[in-house]
DNA sequence: TGTACATCAGTGAACGCGCGTTCACTGATGTAC
DNA sequence: TGTACATCAGTGAACGCGCGTTCACTGATGTAC
């Protein structure tokens, strides 16, 4: 009975746990995530995940990290797409982190969001995020060296930046704007439209 | 026995709810705000709140619309202390909205959070949140009108502004940035030196 | 001014819920010889 | 190749917790006459 055999030793509960933990937040949010329902819907008894995370948080801090592996991978892609076209490339990360946070708005909190206390103390979670923020300043950077942004201290503008988008992106995602609701060509009007405060030579 | 008199009717419970739970809100975060908790600090049994209020989420919306007058007064008082300089009032606007998050932050994440699910479910919240997004724009309009901010869509360089220092105030007090501790002064640098994309005439 | 009565704003006890976490245990697996 | 044994990854039951909410009740207050 190969069957009942795997079911004792359910064989890779650890990567099983982080994925179903990524699909329940994206579809039910949050708030319906719990260590208890994971464990069941894997049908797995409640103590079973501590064999793999010290607590709950343990367990967050891993599916955020499967958060930005899908957006560092969105916004390599992305550069991937419009190689040494360094405005384009500048335009459609905005565009791809506000589209990802639209997407994925509770992965998009749990990454970003204060449900994790402290991310530093997840040094996967803290590398992740590190890289994900690098592939913004390359991007910039990039511009800058092409004339695109001016060559003013590079830290202020990629913070600008990516305040900008990370604003946009939360305001959508809480509900706080006005506007009809979002689509995805909608978001990519907004954004392109509010990044043109940044470029040299568009003015007035 | 004035003071035995007093302690069946409360006299102003409703008003103390949502006082106290602006304080525990502050001081403790949004984690440690319960019905219970908060009748239990009044001295009043845990069913007592249900007389003023239907449910949680209504004394939520109360604290929120709170939070809001207190943000909105922050800005107004802002303009008020530079009139008819406008350039001077979107600066120091932005500033104090940055100010108010990192001072506040646990009240501006309820403000604008999702734990409130619909905002728009509370008129007086609605309410006030559109109030304070007129004082916005109001300021990007005077700028405008004086030659400080580009005349294109005012919509867009009000969302621009906005998404720009709410995406900041959320980094700030989610501890997404890497720099050293903040304190007042530098996130006013942060902040003006943010907004410098904005302005006409500051190219390169 | 005094009284009867409706209404209001509390009490206090209870219900049911889902949760995180622990722990002695046991079945399955891998390894040394 | 076969066996003894350590280790690993599950089980299942239980603990204690704080929570939101309800409900029959009662004391205090306000009002009509």
């Amino acid at each position: 009975m190969k069957l009942r055999k795997k079911n004792y030793h359910h064989g890779n509960l650890k990567e099983e746990l982080v994925t179903k933990g990524l699909q329940i937040l994206k579809n039910d949010g949050i708030e319906s995530l719990s260590l208890r329902k994971l464990a069941l819907e894997l049908k797995v008894t409640v103590g079973a995940p501590y064999k793999h995370f010290k607590d709950n948080e343990e367990l967050l801090s891993e599916i955020a990290v499967k958060g930005f592996e899908l957006l560092k991978e969105k916004l390599e892609e992305t550069i991937q797409k419009f190689p040494a076209k360094y405005l384009k490339q500048f335009q459609e990360a905005g565009i791809a982190y506000v589209e990802f946070a639209f997407e994925n708005e509770e992965i998009f909190r749990l990454m970003y969001g204060s449900k994790i206390k402290n991310h530093s103390k997840y040094e996967n979670l803290k590398k992740i995020g590190d890289e994900s923020f690098q592939v913004l300043y390359l991007i910039v950077k990039n511009c800058q060296d092409n004339g695109i942004l001016k060559k003013t201290n590079t830290d202020s503008i990629v913070l600008a930046a990516w305040s900008l988008v990370h604003g946009l992106s939360i305001l959508i995602i809480d509900k706080q704007l006005n506007f009809s609701i979002f689509n995805k060509s909608e978001i990519r009007k907004q954004v392109l439209n509010l990044q043109k405060q940044f470029f040299v030579g568009t003015k007035s």
